[in-house]
DNA sequence: CTAGTGACTGTTT
DNA sequence: AAAACAGCCACTA
C-alpha cells in the first residue's frame, strides 16, 4: 500500500484527535480533515490502515450510530466492538452506540 | 482515457 | 424502521 496521497495523512491525524471513550462519524472526520462531504473517502482510508497501526480507527462509526463493520461480527467487526467496550463505550447487541452520549464534536450541522 | 467499486450520508419510498 | 436512490471522490484494472 503506500497511496502517497496527502488526504490519508490528514484523515489519520483527525482520527488520532478523537478522545478515549468517545466516538465520531465518518462525516465528522471528513470535515475535520478538510474533506467535507467525502465520508466515503474516510472509510476508504481506514480500510488501507496496516494491521499494527496506532490510529484509533475503532472510534469511527457511521452517522446512524452503528459499526460499519458489524455484519457477521467477525474479524475487524469484533475487534472494534471489543476495543470500544474496553474504553467504556457501550455497544448495543445490534452494534449500535448512543451518539448523543458518546459522540465527539458532532454538533454544528443541525439547524 | 473510461468503468467499476466502496469501513458513507441525506432524502425519499 | 428498513430499503432504494443519488451524490460524493480516490483508487484499481
Amino acid at each position: 500500500m503506500s497511496p502517497a496521497s496527502g488526504s490519508y495523512e490528514r484523515i489519520y491525524a483527525a482520527v488520532r484527535r478523537i478522545p478515549r471513550g468517545k466516538v465520531t462519524t465518518y462525516g465528522a472526520i471528513a470535515r475535520l480533515s478538510g474533506l467535507d462531504g467525502q465520508a466515503r473517502l474516510v472509510g476508504y482510508a481506514l480500510s488501507a490502515l496496516p494491521a499494527g497501526t496506532t490510529v484509533p480507527w475503532h472510534r469511527v462509526i457511521n452517522a446512524q450510530g452503528k459499526l460499519s463493520l458489524d455484519r457477521s461480527a467477525s474479524g475487524a467487526g469484533l475487534t472494534q466492538r471489543i476495543r470500544l467496550e474496553r474504553e467504556g463505550v457501550r455497544v448495543d447487541a445490534a452494534g449500535r452506540v448512543l451518539l448523543a452520549r458518546y459522540g465527539w464534536r458532532l454538533r454544528a450541522k443541525i439547524i
